[in-house]
RNA sequence: GCCACUAUAGCUCAGUAGGUAGAGCACCACCAUGGUAAGGUGGGGGUCAUCGGUUCAAAUCCGAUUAGUGGCUCCA
């Protein structure tokens, strides 16, 4: 039997040999961090027996895809074998590897309580250290159901009842624990090191709510302390840049119970907020955008036109007005259409770009609420492009374009998914067939990367999706370029072509921002509550020593406004250290301390961000520096 | 909406064999005019989320409601 390594080394070997005899002879310290193998570009367990030449044999550490999988997919069942001690009546469900660790799902009589989880923790201990070989072996259809209901796992019955009835079964047994499970694993329990259990929550069996609610543990597992505290401290991190957390504390925006869902925004977190607007006008006019406002509540009869009154409607409030139904907007389109209809258009005026920073509401479920994350009003800086067919590729390469300029300047970076038509959709094939074509034909050209969703798109058309990073790598659905030809057709959009016939447009919506609201939170996060200069609420404040500086100090300011600057004094009766403190805290990027030194050379002591030592500048080159940062969005 | 948990002063949180509330910060007053991350002293402030029940007595036990948190589902 000849193996083939990366090197392009090949080994030969005789008799019945695993993967991990192989891995031992290549090297012993390999075959400790071995975690998985692919074989010929399938993944396999270190203890799957070899037969045959192999033309691609990889070994697969924790850091490689599939080698993490692996080893968080065995530690979930040391979970799951830990709860089956612990709770001997409890059902399991599934429990697979996710992107940073992995959970179980569990049918038990009771929740877990935080203390459950420590309990747990122990005996995955004892598991670990008892380290149980991992065997795999193999049952038919007919068998494995005996197996399974012998140990009275409906669960996992319901799932073998639904694969075929020749399917050959696989499981995995370790000690006095056995689950229905595809692998692959670690070859003992005994390899798992780091692990920690994050959190208990409901989830429903296979995601329906029509299913029972069972009970989800949240964990996840390292190959070394190191990287396992490295995680832990990430999440650290994650909830000191909580959004609501520091949108409290700097006065940004507030939540309350009169308002569920419906954020209430502070002056400092109206001036972000603004300051995105401006930002977005810009960038739109110098696009060749026109911008609009249609009403935030329309007639029924609009709605049902749009189609949203039938297909939307549980996430819509409505009302009455002299006894006629109405609808608050949960999207901006049907106003946008009707904008459109006003009068004839020509084709010399296509393509047309009509921006709407719109205020809708929807109505989101209770549960699904979450800071500015997830709320149920919202301004979304959306746009409507009409045009012609052949000039889809070309406004969808702007609009890229436009929406790349827009992350870059937040220090974004990003990734796109293409959406297309899902089997329930509605339009001709050929609408179709040109948009999802047009869509893709601009990212190829344009060279840019993407993931394919097959089948994701919006029942009236395919879309792209911009994902952006934060900086610390979680990502965001944020920007989406839908092409949609429902609306035109409901709303029998049209313009005269240079046939002098009525034709129909093409009509695509987009947002950059996504919403306002969400974006904010985003940003944040991002930077953990320290905008840049462009973006800070106060930009300077002044801070006195004593209040012989106070008129200095206003003077000072006065000139920092005038030149529009947002700029605050404090001659506060404090010590100038307590101003200091607070004025960090506050985040603001330039801190200007003044004494008499200060007054006698008619200079500011200035204490920058991220700078320990103070600059000493003219009250006019603090200025102009300000000036530069907001004008270069600093 | 569903499962679980949480709700005490503006904020962060103490307060269980049920006996009608406490700290720090913030706020106010006074003293200190002090040079780079909290100066000192004093003071005001709470229908313990809301409604109901058990009890001689409820912040504390029970139920409902509301809101929030972690998830599920959904999504900008």
């Amino acid at each position: 039997m000849k193996v083939k390594l990366p090197d392009g080394s090949v080994r030969e070997y005789e008799g019945k040999m695993t993967a991990l005899d192989v891995v031992r002879d290549i090297s012993e310290g390999l075959a400790r961090v071995a975690c998985a193998v692919k074989i010929d570009g399938e993944v396999h367990g270190l203890t799957t027996e070899l037969t045959g030449d192999i033309d691609e044999f990889v070994v697969l550490k924790f850091e490689d895809e599939g080698g993490k999988d692996t080893y968080r997919h065995t530690a979930s069942h040391i979970m799951a074998q830990a709860v089956k001690r612990i709770w001997p009546d409890a059902k399991v469900a599934i429990g697979p590897a996710i992107e940073n660790g992995f959970y179980y799902d569990f049918d038990v009589e009771k929740p877990f309580s935080p203390e459950d989880l420590t309990k747990i923790e122990a005996e995955m201990k004892k598991i670990i250290a008892e380290d149980y070989p991992v065997k795999r072996f193999e049952l038919p259809r007919d068998e494995a159901l005996k197996l399974m209901e012998e140990k009275q796992e409906p669960y996992k019955v319901e799932l073998i009842n639904d694969l075929p009835e020749d399917a050959i079964i696989s499981f995995y047994t370790q000690g006095d624990f056995t689950d229905l499970c595809a692998g692959p694993h670690l070859p003992s329990t005994g390899r798992v090191r780091s692990y920690k259990l994050l959190s208990a929550a409901g989830a429903y069996w296979r995601g329906s709510e029509k299913n029972k609610m069972l009970q989800r543990i949240y964990a996840t597992a390292f190959d070394n302390k190191k990287d396992l505290k490295k995680h832990l401290n990430m999440l650290e991190e994650a909830k000191k840049r909580d959004h609501r957390k520091l949108g409290k504390e700097l006065e940004l925006f507030a939540l309350m119970e009169e308002g569920p869902g419906f954020p209430f925004f502070l002056p400092k977190g109206m001036i972000i907020k603004n300051e995105l607007v401006n930002y977005w006008r810009e960038v739109h006019r110098k696009a060749d955008y026109v911008e609009i406002s249609t009403p935030i509540i329309l007639s029924r009869q609009l709605w049902e036109t749009s189609g949203h009154w039938t297909h939307y409607r549980e996430n819509m409030y409505t009302t009455q007005i002299d006894e006629n139904d109405f609808a608050i907007k949960p999207m901006n389109c049907p106003g946008g259409m009707l904008v459109y209809k006003m009068k004839p258009h020509s084709y010399k005026e296509l393509p047309m770009r009509v921006g709407e920073l719109g205020l809708v509401h929807r109505h989101e479920m209770s549960g699904a609420l979450h800071g500015l994350m997830r709320v149920r009003s919202f301004t979304q800086d959306d746009a409507h492009l009409f045009m012609l067919p052949e000039q889809i590729k070309e406004e969808i390469k702007k609009t890229i374009a436009l929406i790349d300029e827009i992350y870059t300047v937040f220090g974004f970076s990003y990734h796109m998914e293409l959406s297309t038509r899902p089997e329930k959709s509605i339009g001709r094939d050929e609408d179709w067939e040109l948009a999802t074509n047009s869509l893709k034909d601009a990212l190829d050209e344009e060279g840019l990367e993407y993931v394919i969703n097959e089948g994701d798109g919006a029942f009236y058309g395919p879309k792209i999706d911009f994902h952006l990073e934060d900086c610390i790598g979680r990502t965001w659905q944020c920007g989406t370029i839908q092409a949609d030809f429902q609306m035109a057709e409901r709303f029998e959009l049209e313009y005269i072509g240079a046939d002098g016939q009525k034709h129909r447009p093409v009509m695509i919506h987009r947002v950059a921002y996504g919403s306002l609201e969400r974006f904010i939170g985003i940003l944040i996060e991002h930077f953990a509550g320290t905008f840049p200069v462009w973006l800070s609420p106060v930009q300077a404040k002044m801070l006195t020593i004593t209040d012989r500086s106070n008129d200095y100090a206003y003077e000072v300011a006065s000139l920092l406004e005038s030149r529009g600057i947002r700029c605050e004094v404090d001659t506060r009766n404090e010590k100038i250290g307590f101003k200091i403190r607070e004025a960090r805290n506050e985040r603001v990027p330039y801190i200007a301390v003044i004494g008499d030194k200060e007054i006698e050379e008619s200079t500011l002591s200035v204490r920058m961000r991220g700078k320990k030592e103070d600059t000493i500048l003219s009250p006019q080159e603090l200025a102009d520096k300000i000036a530069d940062d907001v004008l270069n969005k600093k």
